[in-house]
DNA sequence: TAGGGCATGTAACCAGTTACATGATTAC
DNA sequence: GTAATCATGTAACTGGTTACATGCCCTA
């Protein structure tokens, strides 16, 4: 999903920084979708330019002027439009388990570190999950359907890593051993 | 994990065409990793010049020659060299879930189309991923371990899908009824 | 006869990432 | 002191995606 849809989208909630949109899309669908500030304010001006969304400035002490963005009706269409040009697809793109495939490479602890890593920043994402914090999940039974599904593959994931990573650790180091002894 | 890395690693099985690379990482790795052919080609072609990869030219008919590479020692070192620099994030990054969320602005009938597709592709990958074909994972625990993680996300994923899209749909309907009721 | 599998390549484009840039306030 | 939060922006890079390009063989 492309940043630009994704603004329009979260700026149906109502009005909204772009600072303030990137905080609402990592809070409740960190795990299935991102936007960086740096795509978020090109984006924002841009739409502000061609009328799909308008700003206050609100002048603040020591910190940049903020830009309170509101969607037109003009952004609403070119939500719908954004949303019907996509295609709906859904890509995991991993380098844990590509470097999980590769285990027998790596330096030794190395496995559970990575193990270590995920279990916390999935524990992380649950945590947010579970906690819907505001209104956004209220109202919208999309958003509470989504949050679902993170935390029933996130709670798999877990499990999995949970249950599973001690015959891993003990395989690879078992690898590394005979590499060591055979060459 | 950068496309090259990928092509080293898989190459530690043993030799191999770009095709049967790309293969190999779908059937077995398809729902965590991804290499498109147009950017395999040229990324076994420069690996090839800075001697990471040998290849031997296989003639056939009617086809263009085969390319049969094989790893070198030093494309063993930057296999090593290239998992030691990947961070090891994981990141799903889901159109899917975008729409869901805003299924409010979605035309009649789209969610359950989404989620039929969705569950197709996911029982597809299912089902490679448990019906493990060949050498690749007999012999390699991290190969193993990913292929289980893969199964365990994916049935919680459909099975969740299946329990709850039909609350998640009549609550979109409901939703577009009052939208057209009340406007 | 249409589509899929085999088999390799090139080229343009573009979206997102990384890094650069600033700066006050608050909490540990 | 140092990190995090708030708050916005620019610019370069770069890797992957899409589309173009070819062509035989087999199956439904």
């Amino acid at each position: 999903m492309d940043t630009r849809t994704l603004c329009l989208g979260i700026l149906t909630r109502g009005p909204a920084t772009g600072y303030e949109i990137k905080k609402a899309v990592e809070e409740h669908f960190g795990y299935f979708l991102d936007v960086s500030h740096s795509s978020i304010y090109p984006a924002l001006a841009d739409m502000s330019e061609q009328g799909l969304v308008e700003y206050e400035a609100v002048r603040q002490e020591g910190k940049p002027d903020k830009k309170v963005y509101r969607l037109t009706a003009s952004g609403l269409e070119a939500l719908v439009e954004g949303l019907l040009r996509s295609p709906g697809r859904h890509r995991v793109r991993s380098e844990f388990v590509g470097l999980l495939i590769f285990s027998q490479f790596l330096p030794a602890g190395r496995v559970r570190d990575l193990i270590d890593k995920r279990l916390a920043e999935w524990r992380g994402l649950q945590d947010l999950a579970r906690c819907p914090p505001d209104t956004f999940s209220n109202d919208n039974a999309g958003a509470r359907f989504s949050v679902g599904l993170c935390e029933a593959m996130l709670t798999a994931g877990i499990e999995y890593l949970e249950r599973n990573r001690d015959w891993l650790e003990a395989a690879v180091a078992e690898d590394q051993a005979k590499q060591r002894g055979g060459s």
